[in-house]
Formats: C-alpha cells, structure tokens, sequence
DNA sequence: ACCAGCATTCAAAGCGCTTTGGCTTGGCGC
DNA sequence: GCGCCAAGCCAAAGCGCTTTGAATGCTGGT
C-alpha cells in the first residue's frame, strides 16, 4: 500500500494525505481523523526510500567504525552500543557503522555526508583538537561527542564524565591513607579521557606537595597484559607505589596477576582502585579483593547519547551544550592505609 | 554533480551514461571510456538515496541488535564486528544495527524487509529452530548465520565452529590424562553452540565409558560471577571434578578465582581448559596459570560472514551452504595428568 | 452585492536514479 | 538495391514521497 493508493481509497490527493499523516495545520481535523484512521487500518507505511530521497532525512545516525587489522573495537563499546540501542529501540531509529580505516576517517565522514547516509552522527574516543570533530563542524552534520576534545575554540555538543574529577577524588583518598608514592595505569594518553584522569591525579598530588614521577605513569592501550606489566614495572622499580590507580578493570585483572606473582598482597602492600564502566560480565565486587573503584555506567551514557541525539533531530535540543556527569568513588576492599616504609 | 548534469556534460542521454557506469554491454566501449572518464575527473558519485529508490538495493547489510534493560551485548559482539567491518571497508558497504526488544525481534526484522532497509542481514547466536531463520526463509530476505540452527527440514547458508568437535577433543585429551570426573561449565544451554559442546563432552565421555552427571554441568550467561559459582558448586561437591572445561575465558576468570579461594592449585589439583574466541585484551597465555584453550578467532568469522554476505549480494554464492570450521586445541600448562584419588 | 482573507484542497513539479521500449545507423547477405 | 539485424543511443516512464504554487469555497466586513 502506497501513498496513491491510500489517496485514491480516501479520494483525496496525495498532498493532502502526505500533509495529515505528518501532521500538518492546513489540515481539516476532521480529514486528518479520517486519514490517519484509514491509514492504520490498512497497515500504510511510507517508504523510506522515497522519503529519504525526498526530504534528504534517514532517520538514521551513524557512527563510523575504526577498523584495521590492528585496530581492536574497545569492549566498551559493545556496552555502550547496549544503552544507545536500548533507547532508540522506542524510536525506531536506527544506527549505521560505517567502518573505516582508522587512519583514514575523513573521506568516510565526508562520503557519509555527501550521501546524506544519515542524519547525524556520534563520535567516541576523541582526542585533543580531534579531526574528526572539526571536520564535522565544517561539514555541518549534527553530531554528538562522547567524551571531550579540548581546545577548539568553538562550542560542540558532548557528553562526558568528569574522568579529572574522579581519578583526582581517588588520588586525594588514598593520600589521605597516608599513601605517597602513588603510580597510574592509564589508558592512550593521546585520548582526553586519560589526560583528564592523568590530571586529576596530578593536581590531587600537587595539592599536598607531592608529585608524580614520569617513570610511574604508563600510558597504553587498556589489556590485561598492558595491565601487568607497567604494574611489574612499577613495583619492581626502586621506589615502588604503595598504591595504584588503573583506568579500567581489564587493566586490573593484569595488576592483581604481578601483585600476586610478585609475592604481595592487597590492601596490605598496595591499593588498588580502577575506574568501572560497569560490565555486566566482569565486577569489580568479584575480585579476589573486591576493588574499589571510580564508576560510571557507559550504558547509560549510551542511552543519553541517544537521547541528546534525537532530541537534536526533532529540534528540542539546539546549541552546543555540553555535559558532564559525576562519577562515583566506591570503596571496596582493596584500599587501606599506606603501609609503613620498608 | 548528479547524472543529468554529467550527461549534459557529455552531450549524451542519462541512459546511456547510466548504463556505460554500471557495465552494461549494449554500450560503445570508446563512449564507456569518455564516460567514466568524466565520472572520475568530475568526482561523479550516483546518489545512493535515489538508487536506491530506482532499484530497491541498499548496499547495506543488517543485524537485528536484542536490546532491553535485562539483556547484556556479548563482549564477542565487538570482536566479531571488528571482522565483519574490516572486511566490509574495503567494500565500502555499511552496516545497519536495528535495535529490537530481544523478545520481539519479528516485527523489527518484518520492518526492515517492508522498507527494504538492507540487502541482507546476519543473524547470531542462534538456538535450535531459531524462529529468525524460519522467519528470514520465508520473508526471503538473504542471511547468513553466525552458528547454527538445527532441527529444520530446509537448508540454509551458516559459518560456525565445529563446537561439538573442539570440546569432544578437549575431553578425550583429559580423559587420556587419566581423568575421570570432568565437569563442564557451558554457555546458555537455549544456544545451539552450548548444545554441540556439551554433546561433544558426552561423545568423549561415553566412547569411555564415562558420562557427564546433570550436577557436573552448568549452562548460564558467561560473565565471570556464573564461572566462580558454578565452579565452586562443582569444586565442592562430594565428587568433585578433576578437571573442567568452560565455554569462555571470562568464566575462566571465574572458576581460577573459586580454584584459588579453595586452596587448589591448577593443574595439580584441578586441570582446565576454556574456549578461546581471542580477544586482545584477555589472552589465555596471560592467566596466572597459562590456560590450554579450544581457540577460533571469532574476528575471522566475523570477516568471513562479510566476504560471504558481499558474495551472495553479487550472486557469486547461492544455495545454502554450510560452512564448519575446524578448531585448535591449544595446549598450556593449565592441564596435566588428573591427581591420584584422594 | 462585492471583495479581501482564510481554510482546505489539489495538480504537478521535483528528488536523482534505473529501465523499458523505440529509434537510428551501418554492414551484411542475397 | 533491398531487407534484416545488431549495435548504440535516446526519450520518457517509473520508484513513492514531499512541497510549491494555485485553485476553490466560505465568511465577514463594508
């Protein structure tokens, strides 16, 4: 059943129906009652395709995929991928992957707008002055960033958590604990995330005259084996930390493995805390010490990406603002007060 | 620059130039040549929206996502996609994620065939009779499987993994090991993959003349809580086991955490062996205790389910073919000979 | 009684591509 | 010299929707 069809049923023209069914004023209430009724009845459903070429709309947003054969998708995503899907499940809206090669985004981004593929886009894991939301702009698709690129000197639309905020409250608890030597496992530090964890923790230290020392910050990518071996590193080192903050719990499981071989103990010879993004299929509780950990859910953060983004669509949300969540600081098992010095 | 303004360009009709772009033969190679030439230096590119239109094809292929609060993404999702959008970049074809009630997928996927929103859609994590496959065969929207679904009377094109192979060969390696009570802790026993490994299990254990006491297996969602449960439950019965098998390195996580609680040691007290579907940031050989492992690399199905899903689009591949892949037995230190009975 | 103005409705023109059905050629056989 | 056929091109008709520009019938003001 076709929009000529259904017109000719309801012996009205096809501008008229197309004006009732997308609720145009010039409309008599009475003819739109009668139009909508028909069209549910016989089950009408416009046709995207024509719609599309129509009006340009797709009623879809996109995202483009980092891909290459060295390029591993982050199981972050997969549960951020369940919150965005969950909301926009109610909206029927749909999300299109673009993959790309990860070192070749724009000319994707650039096909996907020339095509009008879709009708705005999200982008993860920016980075500072990230290209591809400068592209973006320039191009003039709607979009909306999760997590943050700093400086620009123009306003964009994002959704973060305060990651400096967090990693900087734990840093302040574990000096509080009497810690000193304080190391960070993080994650790329050519990605804003871990620059703001990194700074958090700096200005905590900072602010009891304390600092930390290049040797014990590691930067990489967030695996287990990345995880163990900067904490073999560290607490090999002469001046080992009595206490470690690690940017996911991934990067724990390989922290907890040295700790283990290295003959320690937790929260006895060191504490531990990690940064949760809540996996249902991997708990910080469940650790052999229960770790304690700065949590935000990346699923609700999927689902209010979606939400921003089709407020944006419909018109209801304008502007660039930006938001910042809070991030919980909860306390398990695996921190305690800084052992005396050997 | 759209088709009209090119062939005005050329001083030929719309048809021809349409035709000399996609091939057809009923034109003069010398003109194709012009044609495409001018394409090219014009940066011509078809509108996809109005192709699509014209002809019904979307050059897109999709994948009904189950989304609700209560349901979890597998983490295997990601690495999958990793595959599949390798593969798929260098066809520049996109994938379409429609979030679904994982309860009420039909509609979605009736959806997607009504408004022709994809050539062809993958399904996974399929179940005996999935009610997808029955329902794509009779839509007629082309699919292919990620796994299996057994019990149907028609044919139907699938890649899987030969589990019920990888697990029989895992046991009888333990059974020749001198074990004699081995437990299994599987995936969700609804998912035609935890059938085949558990029947692999039985094969083994039967040709022996042994078997699988209900007791002896667990099949639950595999985060690394239901590994440490079930394997505690297992560890602590009154017949404890010598040795596991367990259907994903998360549980693996899971049932090291309950060995170590209990004061076992891996392999002198308890040898295990866990399905691998290599992931980069968990690997088996960084277990405290290096894990053996079945292991396929889900992200080479995942590239293979596109380069097959692009062939059936093209008409290179029809019929239903069934494709099975062998698995590795990986061997590491985590089995040994079962311990003399206590 | 006449006209501006509003509320409704409509025919037709896109959107940009594919595809059907025909219309020229020029070369060939006879 | 004529008919036929294949090769090569083209005009126009879709695909199914939105939107422009215009027409119609009424109402109220003058």
């Amino acid at each position: 059943m076709n929009l000529k069809q259904l017109s000719q049923m309801l012996e009205l023209s096809q501008t008229t129906v197309s004006r009732a069914l997308n609720g145009y004023p010039e409309v008599n209430e009475e003819t739109r009652r009668r139009v909508v009724d028909a069209a549910k009845r016989h089950g009408y459903r416009p046709n995207p395709s024509a719609r599309r070429l129509a009006t340009g709309k797709t009623g879809m947003i996109g995202y483009v995929l980092p891909t290459g054969a060295a390029v591993d998708i982050d199981p972050h995503f997969v549960e951020f991928l369940s919150g965005l899907g969950d909301y926009a499940r109610a909206h029927e809206l749909d999300l299109v992957l673009s993959p790309a090669d990860a070192e070749e985004q724009e000319t994707t981004y650039r096909r996907i707008v020339a095509n009008k593929q879709v009708d705005a886009v999200y982008v993860s894991s920016p980075r500072p002055q990230d290209s591809r939301v400068a592209l973006l702009d320039t191009l003039g698709l709607p979009f909306l960033v999760h997590g943050r690129s700093d400086g620009f000197d123009f306003d964009y639309p994002y959704l973060d958590i305060d990651n400096e905020g967090a990693f900087h409250e734990a840093t302040r608890l574990m000096i509080q604990l009497g810690h000193r030597r304080i190391a960070l496992i993080n994650g790329d530090d050519r990605e804003t995330f871990a620059i703001h964890r990194e700074r958090g923790v700096r200005r905590a230290l900072a602010g009891n005259g304390l600092a930390l020392p290049d040797d014990q910050v590691s930067s990489t990518v967030m695996t287990e084996e990345s995880g163990y071996r900067a904490a073999r590193r560290v607490l090999e080192g002469s001046d080992a930390p009595t206490a470690i903050l690690c940017s996911s719990l991934i990067m724990a499981l390989g922290v907890v493995r040295a700790v283990r071989e290295l003959g320690l103990t937790i929260p006895g010879d060191l504490s531990l805390v990690a940064h949760d993004d809540v996996f249902s299929w991997l708990k910080p509780e469940n650790f052999s010490v229960p770790l304690s950990t700065t949590r935000s859910s990346i699923r609700a953060a999927g689902a209010r990406v979606a939400e921003r983004l089709i407020a944006r669509l419909s018109g209801l949300e304008d502007g660039a603002r930006g938001e910042v969540w809070p991030v919980d600081l909860v306390v398990r098992g695996s921190i305690a007060g800084a052992p005396a010095r050997a």
